[in-house]
DNA sequence: TCTTTTGATTGATATATGTCATCGGAACAT
DNA sequence: ATGTTCCGATGACATATATCAATCAAAAGA
């Protein structure tokens, strides 16, 4: 029992809902067993994209940043992860590689399982591998909708998509700290450092949002929101 | 026997690579008694974005394309889908909804699988499971590509994927006649019409490509492909 | 303390891309 | 034959966004 609750802490999947939960306790177990975790200073890769897929990782404590890197060294960044949230990666059964980077945004304790052991609970629990299909849709939705709103809309409505997303989703509040930088900001937004700047700026002087180096305080969620939506 | 290669010819996603190997010849004679075709005319919607996601589709004859619909109702078209390819969804044990809508280019003839079948199948085969995990991560690494491109690329660089997609994974051969528009060939590169005109007659100029309604005919592949990656 | 570096900010300017209006031709219906 | 509609094509123009250069402020070393 005590296993259960450390392998759920460690592992439940609060983003795309907990995957865990039809694993039998053996099986928790077994994951418990064989996971082990490595802390990471600010700023540091925790795997590159490129690089081999050996193991599926879980963030513990701290947060990362999820990103694309392109050709040309600019990023997208795809999401933030929070303790407990899971990074597999679309390598998994495929090319046994990474399609994107992560890296810690302030210092870092991930946990490590190795993919053979995922194989293993998707082979022996079937109910796992339905969740886990599930899991992959919900991810795949979210890349929809990243798609329209990067390729569709104007700058205005991709910063309000993303300060939306780390008020509602990342912080849970409408006033916050982030380690993100603006770069990261623009990064989340397909857009350059200087243009991240200046829609910042022009919703700080509509009095929609308050900011200063790392606090945010959205003073106006409808008005983001309407923004977001209209492009 | 017999079943076996209907079904597989029905069913087998060349794309993707066919995830119906796994299956037995129960299970695929199962397939077959289950499925049942349609057909389009051009132009028609095959299913719905918002809609109900109660069948999983099979193109048997002709083309379709599967397209994400905005609130200004553009689209961007995320793919062709040609004979035996399946055409799921990010719905299916999420919200069972289509998060994107399909529509012929040409008359078309599709094959439709209820879901229920689908699990079924997944629920009692379980390298089927892991079969189709595989295959989402494959259509996960596609849209990596996709989001790069769109939001990364200048114009002529997506058009130059388009073209290159089109040559490469639909038609299979540098000249090849195309059911689609330039409306279509817009919103498959994430810009309008008359972007998409221009930047073909660019290409036009270059002596890259020769194109006049819907006859197409890469001419210097080499150069196509460097501009696809320059951006 | 002083220097050095890094990140944030701003302004001027260039460029890519969208918008709008127009026109011609082909397909199609009357 | 004649209008009608749709699609492709083109030019003029507007505007969104990136680029470049220059400060400024704060943090980090030395």
């Amino acid at each position: 029992m005590e296993n259960v609750e450390k392998v759920t802490n460690c592992l439940q999947c609060k983003f795309q809902s907990n995957i865990f939960r039809f694993l039998s306790e053996e099986e928790l177990s077994y994951v418990n067993d064989m996971r082990f975790e490595v802390s990471f200073k600010s700023g540091e890769n925790i795997f590159k994209q490129g690089g081999p897929l050996t193991h599926i990782v879980c963030i513990t404590s701290g947060m990362a940043k999820v990103f694309l890197e392109a050709d040309d060294h600019s990023d997208i960044i795809l999401r933030l992860m929070k303790p407990t949230e899971l990074i597999g990666g679309p390598g998994f059964r495929t090319d046994n590689r990474h399609h994107f980077s992560a890296a810690a945004i302030v210092d870092t304790v991930a946990c490590f399982i190795e993919v053979s052991v995922f194989e293993k609970l998707l082979n022996d629990n079937t109910r796992f591998a339905l969740e886990m299909i599930a899991y992959l849709n919900r991810a795949h939705i979210g890349l929809y909708n990243k798609l329209l709103t990067n390729t569709h809309k104007h700058m205005s409505g991709r910063m309000a998509g993303t300060l939306l997303y780390l008020s509602e989703e990342v912080y849970e509040s409408n006033v916050f700290e982030t380690a993100l930088s603006r770069q990261d900001l623009a990064d989340m937004s397909s857009m350059t450092k200087e243009s991240a700047i200046r829609v910042l700026k022009e919703f700080k002087d509509e009095g929609i949002l308050n900011c200063y180096s790392s606090h945010f305080d959205i003073a106006n969620k409808e008005a983001l929101r309407k923004i977001y939506k209209i492009g």
